[in-house]
Parts: structure tokens; sequence; C-alpha cells
DNA sequence: CTGAAAGCGCTTACAG
DNA sequence: CTGAAAGCGCTTACAG
């Protein structure tokens, strides 16, 4: 089957007819739908997607820009597919498609999203690890693309965003180490310019000043968010004179690298050092002793991310009345072993 | 900037000479292509891709379908991100772009993909975890849409794949063992319909034979291709009478698991138990005893692929004379600790 | 309820 | 070397 053309032919009618008994237009008898719809299954016609885009001006094809670098490629998670998952079940509500865009380690970003939004292949897009300076965003904010930000970002004007909560991991991981004693509490924070690291350490800030503990520039350990950063992250703290009783971490394969470097040094979390993971992930499961860390679904996340992406394009907006507002998304404190021992007098520094 | 349009308005010529200008079209002035491609970049004209792909019936998008369950997500590794790295440096060679099409995991692949091609979002497809019966092949074949399938097949006719020597993987495993003294040889495949499994024990079968050792049916540990599966894998193996003493692996991820069941049992690998790995992932890295595992290049895979693919399109097939054939992809075996000893004939079954 | 026609933004023979 | 025009496959006012 090739065109409308040929199934119009086919059905000697007129293309006109076939388009609005396709797209379920009133106005359309219901026999000569019927029979229109019986000859697409059979002949297997589906509208060419550039003709109605041209005619349209819309692609129903949404865009999920990922940055792949060696990095990434290597401390791939479950987080991108899983936030996907979640994507999708709004977007197939509304017969859209979701593509990822995988913009490569080797072109600039804001190249590449020029390039992606010039070409007009997506209807609305969804930006991830957001910088502190992101000038993809002032991209589209000019383009006038309906996007929503994963992640917050200090460039821009008012744009939609969604983020995870980082103060608050950084509040409750400093409140439950505080409870149990360590006054000395490092973290391990992002090397890179990406937003998050400002926020997790200005909470990490804040909560110290608000149980009256001296923030330490030293106890701020500045890693890659990686396996790799975690293990580095541990050699860090063990170089510290007045070594950290406790560690909180920014990203959730850091735990991994981390409990390696200690098992080297011949020290158990949780017993000789408290370590506050971040997202539960499958691959910190099983990690021993088990890790305190937090818990979100990221199926849920995605959803919402999708929602509040279609609240912000007007043609999807009515269906999502409360949806086009910045929101931060809450993570659940899972208790582990990591970080179970209080400290006791002699340990204190 | 609107369209082509406003661009020839601006410049004060017909859109006709816009367009061969922008396209590289010889018989176009030197002046004039300098004129149009400055004001092209000053007005950040880019041409829609809805208008160019209904003209030339082509879209220049090359799409990489991704099957995404729940397991997949939950076993996220460094494969498909590692590929689409190599594929993009071939595709950027000729202004195409790669996009990822995840298909859900409540919706049928099938019509999933047969969406995607009646819609024509791309020009070319990328098909990955092939079934020993793969309906997926016929569509594209039926459809005349230029693919290549990243894993073989029982189904189809004369297209063109790409695979991993899954065969390699299982001879020189096998041959690795029995060099060693093993003679009772696990293997831990897939209980999918995914083909590799089928490779891959017909293949242990035949070394096996090469050996005169028979093939003992409960040596197939039928798993899952997961973290989850090889830990599986490790507990049905301590439940075989007479236990194997070496096992071989067919998922990457299997061994993290495995190592894990073992640990539990007090089996040392490397000393109780003879562990082969299937490939070598940063995951694997910090396995000890260090895992005896398989060696590639993903983003060599990928630009290979990436060739492959072109080579099976008429535009593109004359860069790739070489291009259109059926490729084994070759992994190197690097030695670990967990296959290292030599079993001495008391431990002999 | 249906048909005929316009037009979305491009590229490309064709004429000059 | 450039312009005018056709037409890719659709959807959608508009007329009847």
């Amino acid at each position: 089957m090739k065109g409308i053309r040929q199934l119009a032919e086919h059905l000697d009618i007129s293309i006109g007819t076939v388009s609005r008994a396709l797209n379920g237009k009133p106005d359309v008898n219901d026999e000569t739908r019927r029979r229109v719809l019986a000859a697409a299954e059979e002949l297997g016609y589906v509208a060419n997607q550039s003709g109605r885009s041209l005619r349209q001006g819309m692609t129903n094809v949404i865009g999920l820009m990922l940055e792949v670098s060696r990095e990434t490629i290597e401390n791939s998670d479950d987080f991108f597919l899983g936030v996907t998952d979640g994507l999708q079940s709004v977007f197939s509500r509304h017969k859209l498609d979701l593509v990822m865009l995988p913009c490569p380690d080797d072109e600039d970003p804001h190249e590449y999203l020029k390039r992606m939004v010039a070409r007009r292949l997506v209807d609305a897009l969804i930006l991830s690890a957001t910088r502190r300076t992101d000038r993809r965003i002032e991209l589209l904010e000019k383009a006038r693309i309906p996007f929503v930000a994963l992640g917050r970002s200090a460039s821009g004007g008012s744009y939609t965003w969604m983020d995870l909560d980082f103060e608050g991991v950084a509040a409750r991981g400093v409140d439950r180490l505080v409870a149990k004693g360590h006054r000395r509490i490092a973290v391990a924070a992002p090397s890179s310019d990406i937003n998050l690291g400002y926020l997790f350490v200005d909470a990490y800030r804040q909560a110290l000043q608000r149980h009256g503990i001296a923030f330490d520039p030293a106890l701020v350990i500045r890693v890659k968010s990686s396996e790799q950063g975690g293990y580095q992250a541990g050699h860090e703290l063990l170089m510290i004179e007045e070594r950290p009783t406790a560690i909180i971490l920014i990203h959730e394969l850091m735990a991994i690298g981390l409990y390696r470097r200690l098992a080297e040094a011949g020290i158990v979390p949780g017993r000789d050092l408290a370590v506050v993971g971040f997202r539960e992930e499958p691959r910190t499961h099983f990690l021993q002793p088990t890790l305190t860390s937090f818990r979100m679904s990221l199926r849920d996340l995605g959803a919402q991310l999708g929602e509040t992406l279609l609240a912000t394009m007007p043609a999807y907006a009515d269906h999502y009345p409360q949806g086009a507002r910045n929101r931060i998304w809450p993570l659940e404190l899972v208790p582990g072993e990591s970080d179970a021992f209080t400290l006791n007098q002699k340990n204190r520094a």
C-alpha cells in the first residue's frame, strides 16, 4: 500500500473522506468509516508522517535528548530506560511516540540540539543532565519549542523543570548521621558543572549549619559521577587528616566503587565508616553491608515528567490542568546497615 | 527564521536557488552561494525536515529499535550506548542522524515496528535482540525498508545481519576448560527465545563432542539473561548431583549474580569452580577473583554495523563496496583467575 | 455526509 | 547560472 490516494481509489471515494474517517473526525457516515478502517487495516495503510507533519505543523513525536559520553556509557544505569518507560505510558494515551536522541560525545550538545530543533523532527523535547549554565535552555526558549528540563539550571527564563530532591537527600542524610553522633560528615559531589552538584552541596552546608556544625571545604570531595568516582572518593577520604566518620554520596554507582576502596583499606561500612548512598539501584542491592539509600520510582517520575511536558504543549494542555509547573521529586530513605552504628564518645572528634 | 521562502525574500533571490546553494549543488554562482550560506547561518535557517522528506522520499534519519522490558531496565549495561557511539561515528559522515526507538514493554514489538515503518520516520532500521523466530524481519523485508539485524534469526529470507561470535565463545571456553582437566562443564543459557541461546548451546555441544565428552542436558542451565539469572544459575548448579567443575556464562552480568550465590555457599571461583564469563563489562572488572571473559570494542562493532547498514541502502552503497554481507564479530579471550586452576585427578569425576 | 481544491516547505526537472 | 512551476502525501476549510 502506498498512499492515501491508492487507498481512496481502492474504496472508490475521495481522499478527503478517507482522511476524515481515519482521523476519527465526526461527519463521516458510520458505514463509510467502517469500510475505510477495514481497508486500511487489510492493506496495511498508515499515513506518511512527513505528509501529516507538513500539513499539520507537528510530528507527534517527542524527543528525549541524551548525552552519550565515554563516562555515561561505562556507567550506564537504569535511570534513562526507567524514565523512558514512564514517559511512554503517558505519551501513548495521545498517540505520541518517544524517540531518544543520543548526542555523540564529539559533538557540541548545543549544536546537536539546534540541528534537531531546526529539522523539526519532534514537537517537544526533554532535556536532561542540565548544567549550572546551560545554553540549551535559551536555545529552546528562543525557538519556542515546548520542553521540560529534567534538572534545574541557572540559565534561561521561566521554563518548566522537574528535578530530584537533592536538597532533601542532603538534609535527611545529615540529620540522620548527626542523630547517630557524627560531626565530621563528608560528601562526594560531582566535579562537573552539572547543576545538581551546586544544589546538593548548598543543602549539605545548610543542614550542617542547622546542627551548629562548621562547614569544612576539605570534606567536599569532588569526583566523577561514576563507580570510579566513588572509588576515588574513598581514596581521598582516607587521606583526610582527622578522617570523617561518615560520607554521603550523590550518585547511584558511587557506593560500589567506594565499598571497593574501603575494602582494600580494611574499612567496613557501617562499622568503621557510615555511608549514605544516593538512589537505590539494582546494582547496589547486593552490597554488603546493605546500603542506606533513597528510593524512588523511575516509572512514576517518567510519567509525571511526561504529563508536565504535555501541559506545556498547547495541543495537550487541556488534559493536564495542573501540569505545567515545576516539581521536585521526592526520594524515600531506605535504611540499611551501612550507617547503622552510633558513634560513641571515644570515636568522636 | 521561518522557511526557505523568507530566506529567499531576505536575499531577494528565488527559493530554488537558495535550495541549490544550501544543498551544495553545482551550477550556483560562488558569490550567490556564499551569500546564501551566510544568511542561513545568521538567521539560523535549517530546512524543515518534513518538507525535505516529503519531496525526497527520505528522512536522513536511521532508527535503532530497542525493546525496553523491566528486565532490560534493571540490567542496563553499556552495550547499546556503546554501539550507538560507533553507529554515529559512521552516520555522521553522511549527515545522517540516529534515533533510538524504545518499544515499550506493554506493546507488541511487531506492531510497534509496523507503526514506525508506516510513519516513515526513518530511512533504515537496526534491529536487535533477534529471536529464533522473529516476525520483525519479514515485516521489514516486505516493507522494503533497508535494515540490518544485530543478531541472527531463523526467520526471513536473505537479509543482512551482524552478530557476536557466540560459537567462538562456546568453543574456546570449552577448549580452555578441557585443557585444564574439566569434563563436567555447565553452561548458563538464556531461557527466552532469543536466538543466541540456540547458537551457543549448539556450539557448546559440538565442542564437547570434539573432545569426546558426552552432552548432558542437565548441565544446560536455563536462566534469565541478567544478574539475577546468574544468581539463579549458581543456585541450580549447586543442586546438580555430581556437580560440574566449571561453568560458561552467556551474558555479561550473569557473573556478578553467580559470584554472589557462590559466595553464599562458600565456593570460591577459580579454586572450587572454574568460571568463564561472557563479555567484559565495567561492572565485571572488579570481581574477585578476576573473571576470565571476552573482550570486544562496542564502538568498533557499532561502526561496522553502521557501515553494513549503509551498504544495504542504495543511496550510500557506493561508499561501502564490501559492506552488505553478514558478519560474525570476534571476541578476544582475556584470561582471569576465575578458571586459573588445573583440576587434579582426585577432583575429576 | 462527501468531494474538490488549496497548501504545508521543500527539491528538482525544465526553460531560458 | 537563475527563476518559475510542479509535486511529494497529507489535512482541512469550503461548497454543495
